[in-house]
DNA sequence: ATTATGCATAAATAATTATTGATCTATCAA
DNA sequence: TTGATAGATCAATAATTATTTATGCATAAT
């Protein structure tokens, strides 16, 4: 019971349903969500754990990126996610899809150099 | 999307879940709920507030009394509130159901007067 | 009318959560 | 190594929620 309503708190913030939506397509790392969100990155941080230890989302750690994606093993929480996703109409996170495919682009392009360093004002 | 968060804030509290749970088979008054919580009535009023604002509960006025019961108008709050009658156990709420019941017992056997005053220490 | 009951609401306080800024660790590049 | 980056975590603070006590209002019984 009490993971239940632990399950509905992570799912109570609106930054934690803009997280869910942008992870709609596949999985992301933490810059990547920092970049798409214009927020600093604790914050980022804590949301990703909230989610996290209700279940909803795995993570994976490559090199030294933390990739985080919807945790799809239990079918309650995954339907409870899905119908987040499919709730959330798509205009109120366009500037999220823009800025991140904005920085993904700028990453593509300076693969030499590190990918996800400070972006300038 | 502020809604949406709404939904699940008013289902991220225990006591609201068992309220939830205590409405499965249909609606009961304040005092009602109140007398098979144990808890005092002000915080009972704030979680149904909190319950009805969200949509998922309705309320129907009947002389002094205040019924409350699940609002199916919508259906994925419905689907919400289902999930969560199903997934809290039986056992997680047979105190309630047991301080429930003997207070309607008591209701009916004392109808001259009237149902639900202070219950004696 | 007067009194008692059912319930909402307000004010005050307590308890939780969220946010920020400052480290800290791990990884990788030079 | 040394330096820089990705991200976690901690401490301090801000902001929300929950709880309690007191009160107010409506209804109904006397």
């Amino acid at each position: 019971m009490r993971d239940l309503a632990n399950v509905f708190k992570a799912l109570s913030d609106e930054t934690r349903l803009r997280i869910l939506k942008l992870l709609e397509h596949g999985e992301l790392c933490v810059c990547d969500i920092v970049a798409a969100f214009n927020i600093v990155q604790p914050k980022v941080s804590f949301h990703l754990r909230v989610l996290k230890t209700a279940g909803l989302l795995k993570d994976r750690k490559e090199g030294k990126w933390m990739h985080y994606k919807i945790d799809d093993s239990d079918l309650f929480k995954r339907l409870l996610v899905l119908s987040v996703i499919e709730k959330i109409p798509e205009n109120n996170v366009q500037e999220d899809r823009r800025r991140l495919e904005e920085f993904m682009r700028n990453k593509a392009q300076g693969q030499s150099t590190s990918a996800c360093k400070e972006k300038k004002k």
